[in-house]
DNA sequence: GTAAATTTTTAGGTTTACCTAAATTTTAAA
DNA sequence: TTTAAAATTTAGGTAAACCTAAAAATTTAC
């Protein structure tokens, strides 16, 4: 339940890419730590074995239940700091991150709920971003059903419902899986089907099926 | 000028032993950080090569004025993040401390000089502790000279001026150095010189030498 | 003033979080 | 589908901050 300042660090930058495109790479997260690949795996095998993560080697690696726990609650006083600083002390939008990152190791959770309170319970931070509750619960814009997202727009797979083997198969057989990007290019109202671009093929896909796809929404992308 | 957490710890313990008692030996660092022995050797070392303290083996050791300097700074960081819990956030003064603990490791010279503004330069730490300014400036209730030293009151010698080697000279004689525990018997009129009971000796010393040593004055002693 | 007790330092090890270089495994390309 | 390229892991090493046990220096006690 305690981690050390490079546990919290990793923990952290694996949600913020897993976010961002579904999995993590070894690669991906060095470059993100400013660190290399070999220090990665060792880290992983040092989480994975304390269950914050899914860890198969060579095939990349996810949050577990717990790990994406932790890292909620270190965004959360990432976050609320970001908010004291700028409100409070008057800092710059821009100014905030950097000491926000040293602040966010001070684990006392008494500390961050009295913050919270504090300042008033601010759902979103200085650069917009929300901030999570006491629990670890956060509302996700940027986290929505496929059938949401607008026309034209690229969403990446970060989460399906309904685990079924039947669905599964069905997903496996257009190619869709965490990670995969698409783009809503036809909603057609008779049945409500959708027409995507995923790679670099069209495909059609049900309503029911639509549903049951979570995508990561990135506003400033195209 | 930026340390790590662990050379900060040990910075501000050789600060607060220095104050209390005028020299800091090996075992009472040890304790104070519930370390080893060993491992304070080593960290000596690695300060001393800082030029953070003057360092003689087997001598025990003192922090050099830019020692004292970052121990101020560190002190400064605790002091007001101890007042910003206790007035801002509620906390009781018995719960600031440990908490300010690991706050006053985060070294933004900005962010504290913006809390201490927000605050209201407070001149005192909810314990009653005066909390250094920017500069690193201290206000010392405790830190007196002999002179004034209230009589039947014990003070221990923390700092000479005047270092003539007439006076050392004389201070040897009187067996008088850093770190002894003085009690100011008597004042005489005529002369100003005083009556002092050191070690298990009466002495007496004249108002010129008085007035050069400054003694560590502890409140809570009888 | 010497022996015993205490304090401090040295020597050699451990763990964490890094590193480089080499070996594997997977992926992409011809 | 075999080979080349890229990604990942393993092997072996480093520095910081600890540790224990033994050696050395200092202090205290007789």
């Amino acid at each position: 339940m305690n981690y050390t300042v490079s546990e919290e660090n990793y923990i952290k930058a694996i949600y913020h890419l897993q976010e961002e495109s579904g999995t993590v790479s070894t690669n991906a997260l060095a470059e993100k730590l400013s660190t290399k690949a070999a220090s990665v795996t060792d880290m992983m095998k040092k989480l994975s074995a304390k269950k914050l993560l899914h860890y198969k080697p060579y095939y990349g690696f996810t949050l577990s239940a717990e790990g994406r726990k932790a890292a909620l609650l270190i965004i959360r006083r990432h976050r609320l700091w970001e908010f004291f600083l700028s409100q409070k002390l008057g800092f710059e939008w821009e100014e905030v991150h950097s000491i926000a990152e040293e602040l966010e190791h001070v684990s006392s959770k008494k500390l961050i709920d009295r913050l919270d309170e504090y300042l008033g319970f601010p759902p979103f931070d200085p650069h917009g971003d929300p901030i999570p509750d006491h629990k670890g619960k956060i509302v996700s814009r940027n986290h929505l059903p496929l059938l949401l997202l607008p026309k034209n727009k690229t969403g990446v797979v970060c989460h399906v419902t309904n685990q079924s083997a039947e669905m599964l198969e069905l997903l496996k057989h257009k190619e869709i899986g965490i990670g995969t990007r698409l783009e809503v290019k036809k909603h057609f109202p008779f049945d409500h089907s959708l027409e995507l671009k995923a790679k670099k093929q069209t495909i059609t896909i049900s309503e029911q099926l639509a549903k049951n796809i979570f995508v990561t929404y990135d506003e400033t992308s195209k």
